[in-house]
DNA sequence: GTCTATATTGTGATAGAC
DNA sequence: GTCTATCACAATATAGAC
């Protein structure tokens, strides 16, 4: 797979649209031609950027990934304290949810999990494991400093958190519920801080 | 739609192959031909007993919902105290995920909600709407009696409780983890007791 | 209830011209 | 990079015999 950071601007296009289409519908969901017709082009023109649909769909959730993780160097470069930085996190999860009761391209494709090529799986995986390890940070910088309770281990709490709030907008989506994994991370939030 | 106890047994397989594929592949994961190999019939067969996958679809809802409220009344048999129904609970998504980390039918569907039939749209919801009752009352007689906090209220803690738990099963198939929603449903329930 | 046969459309993917 | 044309196959669904 080829690193999104060497890809084209045509090529962009055609992962800006599959990444909404992976958000709207998963994986099985969509198509070549439906990428097609968002971009504005013809089918045989997005196998030109993307060999497989794997192909396209593994470098969705590889750019996914890094954009995720310039917000979260945001939110460190923004905030000091631990439950600021919880609280801006969540509100990553609300942007998308927001958006068309978009979500969040990794759960989406978690959920799909079993019916994907390997290489999309890998990038899925990266991006839980990643999640969970800067929440484990957070959490237990909140610990130290008595901000947050220390009734569970930081790693369980940041696992506890980031399941709640992707579970948020698949929930969310099934009520066809306004309310979405903001109002699920304050409620969380309320129970662990101190 | 015709109600599940109105079907035959031949129905009934089909009904219990679809929900295995819904669980493990998502609604557009799968075909009628699937269904026909694992029940082993033909296509066409499929057609006899549903017209449409929505057809399909939406009886898997509607049945898996039953099952899950009949192991509702069950844990309110079995369990006195909140604390324990609600681990119960927890117990019911755990044993799911188990096999072969199969999703909870309604969080698959709930994901998948912008590419389905309304008619499944509708059961999704539904069993969405009766878990959140359940559970707000069950934690509702949990802070009565003083097992649990009060810092949220019942209904606000019964999302994030099934949110945890559907986004669980979730996170932990893309992690490819052997963690489940039964150990984020523990560290839940530890920020929550008093 | 099940089958064979078929209609129709959609799918991921390729060849080759411009 | 984009296109037209096409392939091979899979999808939902129907007709009609047994």
């Amino acid at each position: 797979m080829r690193h999104f950071s060497e890809l084209s601007e045509s090529a962009l296009r055609v992962v800006d649209a599959a990444e909404g289409l992976v958000q709207d519908r998963g994986f099985n969901g969509f198509s070549y031609d439906d990428v097609a017709k968002l971009v504005g082009i013809k089918k045989p023109s997005i196998h030109h950027h993307f060999a497989t649909k794997a192909d396209l769909v593994a470098t969705v959730a590889q750019r996914y990934t890094h954009k995720f993780r310039e917000s979260l160097l945001g939110i460190e470069g923004r905030h000091a304290q631990s439950p600021a930085r919880l609280t801006a996190y969540a509100d990553l999860f609300e942007q998308t949810f927001l958006h068309d009761r978009r979500l969040c391209v990794c759960g989406m494709l978690g959920a799909d999990g079993e019916s994907l090529p390997q290489s999309v799986n890998q990038e899925v995986q990266r991006f839980f494991e990643i999640n969970q390890q800067w929440l484990t940070e957070m959490i237990g910088q909140g610990q130290a400093d008595g901000a947050l309770r220390t009734s569970a281990t930081a790693a369980t709490l940041a696992e506890a958190y980031l399941c709640a709030l992707e579970g948020a907008m698949v929930v969310g989506r099934g009520l066809q519920s306004p309310r979405g994994p903001k109002a699920v991370a304050l409620t969380f939030l309320a129970t662990v801080l101190s």
